[in-house]
RNA sequence: GGUUGGGUUCCCGAGUGGCCAAAGGGGGCAGACUGUAAAUCUGUUGCGAUAGCUUCGAAGGUCCGAAUCCUUCCCCAACCA
């Protein structure tokens, strides 16, 4: 059950609540694909990073553990010791990324598994009894994401199927949540707006799915290629057509400048793996703008990554000790920048609560943004 | 003392007459990364803006042309005494 607490023009301020307790949004989902964040950080590590959600990926551990193995060991949720939500992603991204080894048919998609080439099939209901079996608290409808650059006959195909597939999640979602032996009985649904950058293909799309009454609607399909004016576009457009009264998630965006301008357009969930990739490859994210700890100019810098910034990281760590350790390949070094990233991260959306809460959105996104600025 | 094999750009190492400022690694420097097939990938790495200049242990020499051939010397390694 989403409730809006407050608006700013589009932004939205609201509480999410959930079988695994309520998400305060706008929310920073923290991307652990393989029931994992990468970069060695717990679940005990993620209660110290305000992490509110973990996200994991149905393609993934389906392949690996497998679902049935998760279920068979009590659900996601027992097996990575978190007992806050857990958003999984369908598989429709992996559609999309490891386009090379699958093929769209109506019923669902073939893929040949990256690991070790082996045929599989998942069509919406396998999606849904995957996500069924992993117990996640919301499950995510099972899309395609087509490239960005895709012509508009490819997209109107596409997502008239991405539709067709919705219905079918729908219908399966609730068929097993109301099985005896389903582990969360009361998972939720988001569904995924599509249509590249066509606004009339996207508007339609959304009030199509609106009609369906889902826990939560995504705007999938962005930030693969076009940009940032595009999406931002299209997130003007695409919006306002989908819910208020529900969650608004913005698939796999963003950096911190498309998360405050995001916001701003009506957007409560996010998730990226930006903050943990560039954690491993040593850029960490400030309050001035992004750094890379390799460059030579930090060898003697014995400050912290972000003198304002409270992670545990920046209490003790200084620059020139985590550039070493990265120098050094050491696994601690990707371990600190990503807690720091993901404690960057959540602490943004955070402030931007606050902000919304105390009605000053615009002000503090300004002064963001320009911080961000100040040392380019 | 003798024999053999070696000394190549920051390091390791390929190169045995022109296509060599010199393969390939490593290291260095920098860049990319947006629902994670990513602890990955890319660029660059003698000086100089170009012409060009300097470089393959050292010094001489042969040749139109030498990291590559010859002479002497200096070092290193293994073995023999």
């Amino acid at each position: 059950m989403y409730k809006l607490l407050k608006t700013s023009g589009r932004a939205k301020r609201g509480e999410f609540h959930t079988p695994h307790g309520v998400i305060q949004t706008p929310v920073f989902m923290n991307v652990g694909t393989l029931a994992a964040i990468k970069g060695a950080v717990s679940t005990e590590d993620l209660e110290k990073l305000k992490c509110q959600v973990e996200l994991s990926n149905t393609y993934h551990l389906h392949l690996r553990p497998g679902d049935k193995v998760i279920k068979q060991l009590g659900g996601l949720h027992k097996f990575m010791v978190w007992d806050k939500p857990i958003l999984t992603d369908s598989g429709g991204f992996q559609v999309f990324s490891l386009s090379s080894l699958r093929k769209i048919k109506e019923e669902g998609v073939y893929f040949n598994s990256h690991i070790d080439g082996r045929k599989l099939f998942i069509g919406p209901e396998e999606s849904m009894q995957i996500q069924s079996n992993l117990a996640s608290t919301i499950a995510m409808a099972f899309d395609e994401c087509s490239p960005a650059l895709a012509d508009r006959t490819y997209v109107q195909n596409s997502v008239e199927r991405t539709t067709r597939w919705l219905f079918r999640c729908k219908e399966e979602m609730n068929r097993l949540n109301a099985l005896d032996d389903t582990i969360n009985k009361k998972q939720m649904l988001f569904g995924i707006n599509q249509g590249a950058i066509y606004d009339d293909i996207r508007i339609e799309h959304a009030k199509r799915i609106s009609e369906l009454d889902l826990d939560g609607y995504a705007v999938g399909g962005l930030a693969v290629g076009e940009s940032h004016a595009e999406m931002y576009h299209i997130l003007e457009e695409t919006v306002p057509y989908l819910p208020q009264n529900k969650p608004t998630y913005l698939m796999g965006v963003g950096t911190p400048e498309n998360i405050l301008e995001s916001v701003e357009r009506g957007i409560d969930f996010f998730d990226c793996v930006l903050p943990a990739r560039n954690g491993r490859h040593a850029h960490v994210y400030t309050n001035k703008g992004k750094l890379n700890l390799m460059n030579a100019k930090y060898e003697l810098d014995d400050t912290p990554i972000d003198d304002t910034c409270n992670c545990p990281v920046c209490k003790r760590y200084s620059r020139a000790y985590i550039r070493h350790l990265f120098k050094a390949k050491e696994m601690l070094a990707m371990r600190l920048c990503v807690m720091h990233n993901l404690y960057f991260f959540n602490t943004m959306m955070e402030e931007i609560r606050l902000a919304l809460d105390e009605e000053r959105f615009e002000s503090y996104k300004k002064a963001k943004l320009d911080g961000f600025n100040a040392e380019k």
